[in-house]
DNA sequence: CTGAAAGCGCTAACAC
DNA sequence: GTGTTAGCGCTTTCAG
């Protein structure tokens, strides 16, 4: 693959050739070898206690530090993952959820040593730019998010021939490999039981859902699927697709309200989508959750306990999602390669 | 430096050994050296056109990917530039501000052909996990964020002896280095400037302002001067201090609304705190702007165009910010190394 | 235009 | 415990 520089010929690197000292100026100056360095530096038990802390002060002093690329080349390893995120528009980092997925990504990498560096999908030709990077042996592994559908991703990795997890269950699309994807996700259909469980056990009959785009994405299928396990017989005109925003809450909502007037609760498949519904029904002079009770979907605090009422939802242990990606990773080896993060109900006010 | 693993001792490792196809394997299998399979790999333009394509074709064939390490440790570069984000209270990725930023920054490095990743500190210890990444050579440059000041960037940069930016004047301490670190910034003064003249112009004579930490980031103290620039005679009274936040925009207003019933304008030094103050305005029965006139400061289009009324705030091209960060890192060579982009006043309707 | 040879800086057997 | 010796896979003079 060629990579000649883009757009300027400048270039940026380092300090010009050989200036920064090696190991093996380590050595000379301590008067041992390079290999008791490289065991010094390793952590390797077996080195005389003294000349552990002269070869400590040799590097201190020279202000050593290891070439990766040189210990990457026989090692095989870098010590880094990558997060790759599929957001052509922006979205992500409105997105608290990722915010809180991203932390507990790091933390358990950082258990194993490992630094996290992330990387974004937005142009169209980012995705062979992050391809050589993947490809190119920068990292160990890769962690990645498709928030579209049939997104580029899935099938990269395979080619690239690197360890992956993904986040959120890969939807396999029609030409797509049938290599089965490790990956994490939360317990979607669970959680939506739970919900709509939770309105069925507070008395409401006529409860209507606001999904996600069902069609494309594996969550909102699974959330709408959770709700018909409880209500197998709910007519379909209280439901109404929108696509995992406020605005289309918002939307979805003033639909319902339209075609069903009589709806005593809605189960919306996002806390955003309910904070819209909320807006919409309090301009319709409802109450909540007196008139029509709500529930939603994540238990994204930021949303759920500045609404008005505060939101009953659902709740995803986002960070723990994280955490079990990056296990993911490390743990390819054993069978089953997908994990399902348990839900539990939020109840605040809103229902 | 010691680095040992963490607290597994689970480790990734790439296909195990020389199992991937190298440079040798596609100049044997396609009847050249090595070294004109190499000049192939780098669009070398003294390669005989056929075979330039049976060695492209043996390439694809075997699937063979440059290994960087290798590449890296003779050419010293990675074609990789860090993106540091010292954000230890998760705040970042709210902020569209640094969303927009980022993407700037994505693209001119993509014009360098250079791939952006970016690394969180979060934790204490990351820090040290960062440095030794940062340092450890595998990337060429690094764009700094600290969205405190007196951070723990600063200093790091210049021990680890790597090209670095800053985004936001880094505002030296006391015992900090004292050699200048190149940065990009927004006009904060001008910008307040403009703000406070608009204010001016429409008439408005009490004009009261809501600070970000003066006494701690560079910006709020910029734009606190650029106020008093134009409003030298300005009574304390009118100066409310806040923390860029909606909610403490939200109190500033209200301290300022019950210390100066009389006010006629404000100039918040965020669109945040912007927003808050237009909270607490309209629970406070002021109509905006006829009662009071308020603007705003980044113009982050998202929250300007849904307040309510729109607010008109200081414009700045955050994108450009991005990709004059990137451009310094590749320009540090020329001085000075500073670079301000200008702002402009986005007039919507409340001032 | 192409090949041969010499490393880049490090780790990992293997001897001592 | 410590040193010696091979490479890891690539680029890059330097010849031809």
């Amino acid at each position: 693959m060629p990579d000649q520089l883009g757009g300027s010929e400048t270039v940026l690197t380092r300090r010009p050739h050989g200036q920064r000292p090696t190991i093996e100026d380590v050595a000379r100056r301590s008067g041992v070898s390079r290999s008791t360095v490289s065991r010094v530096i390793n952590g390797e038990p077996k080195v005389r206690a003294e000349v552990v802390e002269e070869v400590r002060r040799v590097i201190a002093e020279l202000g050593y530090v290891p070439n990766q690329a040189a210990r990457q080349l026989v090692t095989h390893r870098t010590g880094a993952v990558a997060v790759v995120a599929d957001q052509p528009d922006g979205r992500l980092f409105l997105d608290p959820f990722f915010d809180c997925l991203l932390r507990g990504i790091r933390r358990e990498l950082a258990r194993h040593g490992a630094q996290a560096v992330l990387l974004f999908l937005d142009e169209p030709d980012d995705l062979a730019r992050v391809a050589d990077y993947l490809g190119g042996g920068h990292v160990d592994g890769a962690i990645l998010f498709s928030l579209h559908p049939g997104g580029r991703l899935h099938g990269m990795t395979d080619r690239l021939d690197i360890p992956a997890v993904f986040g959120g269950r890969p939807l396999l699309h029609d030409g797509d490999t049938v290599r089965a994807h490790p990956y994490v996700d939360g317990d979607n259909r669970g959680g939506a039981r739970q919900a709509v469980q939770h309105l069925v056990d507070r008395g409401r009959r006529r409860i209507a859902t606001v999904t996600g785009p069902h069609d494309q994405e594996h969550s909102a299928a699974e959330r709408l699927a959770g709700y018909r396990d409880v209500l197998p017989d709910a007519p379909p005109d209280l439901v109404e697709r929108a696509d995992y925003t406020r605005q289309g809450g918002a939307r979805a909502m003033t639909a319902l309200l339209d075609r069903r007037p009589d709806l005593d609760a809605v189960f919306a498949a996002s806390d955003l989508m309910a904070a819209g519904a909320l807006d919409v029904l309090r301009e319709h002079g409802r109450r909540v959750p007196d008139d029509v009770a709500v529930v939603g979907f994540d238990d994204l605090t930021e949303i759920a306990e500045s609404t008005d009422p505060p939101l009953t939802t659902v709740h995803q242990d986002v960070a723990e999602m994280g955490r079990q990606l990056a296990r993911l990773l490390f743990d390819r080896a054993k069978e089953p390669t997908a994990v399902v993060v348990p839900t539990q109900l939020t109840v605040r006010a809103s229902a």
